[in-house]
Order: C-alpha cells, then structure tokens, then sequence
DNA sequence: TGATCTACTTGTAAAAAGCAAGTGCTTTGG
DNA sequence: CCAAAGCACTTGCTTTTTACAAGTAGATCA
C-alpha cells in the first residue's frame, strides 16, 4: 500500500515539503542523524510520542522520498536498521538552520546550539562524526 | 477561536515544527520572503492552491508563532498587510538550505538556486533587499 | 447604486493523526 | 526445547485536520 508522493509544484521548498513537511518526518531523521538511534523501537521511544501507526507510515514515506533505506539488522534478525541516504544526511544543513533559529526564539539546549555551530563550521567533519555514532547529541 | 501552540517537547526542532510543521507554513513565509506577497488574496492565488479555510488557519498560527504580523494597508482598507516579524524573517537562512537541498535532488529553477547561494553567502544584505521588495524570486 | 473585490466564515466530506489492542516472527532464559 | 518477552509492525476505531464549495460583510469601482 506504498502511496507516491504529489509533488505540489516545482519550487524547491514546496518540493522538500512534500517530502518531509509534517510534524513527525523531520524528528525521525533528528534522531537518525544526531542521537544514533536507527530502529522503530528507537524511534517509538523517542520523547514526543509518536503513534506507532503513524511512525510506520512516516518510515515509509521517507524511504519513498530516498531520505532513509531499511536494511537488516547486523546484531539481531528480529530488528531493522534504519539509515539516512546521502539525501537525508544533506538535509542537516536545514536542521542545523533550524535549531539555531529555535535557539534563538525559544529556549533549547545549550548544547545542541554550539553544537550546530561546530556543524555549521565543519559541516564534513562533524557530520562524518555523527554518521559513525562518534557523536551523540542531546536535543 | 485562537487556538495556542502546544509544544511536544523542548527540542528545538521539535520546537520549529511545532510552529511551522505542516505543508503550508513555510509556502506563506516564502510567499512574504522571496515574491513580495503580502495580502490575502496574494497567499490564496500562489500556485500550489491552498484552501481559503486553511490559508486563515495557518496565517493566524503564524501569528500565534510571532512570524507574521497583520496590519492594515496603506492603499486600501478593504485589504490586510501581512507581514514577517524578525523572528519570521531569520527563517530565511533555513529556508535557503532547503532551496540548495531540494536544488540538489529534485528539479528546481535555476535562478532560485544562485539566489539562495547568494543569500547565503550575504545573508543580510540579500535579506534588506528581499524585505525592500527590491528583489522577487521566481520558485 | 449596483457590481466587484477583499478577507474571511460556514458546512460538509475526505484524509490524516491519535489511541488501544492484536499479530507474527525472533530472541531469551530456565 | 518451550514459554515468555522483544520487536516491528497491522488493524479497527475515534478525533482532528485538510479539502472543497458556498456564503457573508465591509470596501471599492464604474
């Protein structure tokens, strides 16, 4: 029952929100990206709550979109690792835009904006860092 | 029937997507930002279609948010000048990374992308021209 | 003054999200 | 080796949000 995505229009904000634009589908590549975690019941656990239905069906979605793959997991056959593509790993540029626009509205972590301030400043390096798991980060 | 926003957590891209989290939100800042839209009527005829209900909606969730204000327009009294707060214009810098993301994996114009690189590169001089209304962007 | 413009509101149907429970493999512990 | 628990979902139902169509009230235009 994989539903495509509609692309509403050609502009490219229009185009990632098709993608990506709900409450949920961003803070499932947050925690793939910047808290190492990378499987449903991560993602589940996660502390807004998602719905289970829900997360199943976000999950799909971004893998339409080629945000993130499903592949089996390399510890146990009953689980599955969920990873960012390239694409879902360029989309930390935005979130770290995000965060510090948060930081500078509402009242966030300390650490999670000098962190995107280091990202920001060495976005290979530190990127490199979090797709190892080296760098795990609380937002 | 002024709905407030409910913050799932204190996560700052939580927090955004708690704001501008759906597929309309950003379409309107950009509306503001980039084309020089500024009334009701402008956000309702913008390509993608948004409904008229949910344009009222989402443009009062915005200014729940503090990203646009209403004010009445200098030409016209039948009309509402709707306009980005600060904190709606530094979405700006987020926006332009999603407009160099969706550039890189999906088709876009060409002019929205050496626009965003430029934006990028002179964030506030680009901002005090898009605010000027001396620049319009074709996304 | 009547038609048109502008910013909405209202009503209803369709879609998506939230909630609770269940299913079917897989792993674990005795 | 078997029962219980873990894991990744699915199913059914309710609530909320979005979509679509029409209508309203004040301002402007002809």
């Amino acid at each position: 029952m994989k539903k495509k995505i509609a692309f509403r229009s050609t502009c490219p904000i229009s185009t990632m929100l098709d993608i990506t634009g709900d409450k949920w589908s961003l803070l499932i590549v947050r925690d793939l990206a910047f808290k190492g975690k990378n499987t449903y019941g991560d993602f589940l656990k996660a502390g807004e709550g998602i719905a289970t239905n829900v997360l199943a069906d976000k999950l799909t979605q971004l893998e339409i979109g080629g945000i993130v793959t499903k592949e089996r997991h390399p510890q146990s056959k009953a689980k599955v690792l969920y990873r960012l593509t390239k694409k879902g790993i360029d989309l930390i540029p935005a979130l770290v835009e995000i965060i510090l626009w948060s930081e500078k509205y509402h009242h966030v972590h300390e650490q999670a904006v000098s962190f995107a301030w280091q990202v920001r400043r060495d976005k290979i390096g530190m990127t490199k860092m979090l797709m190892d798991g080296a760098k795990k980060i609380e937002l």
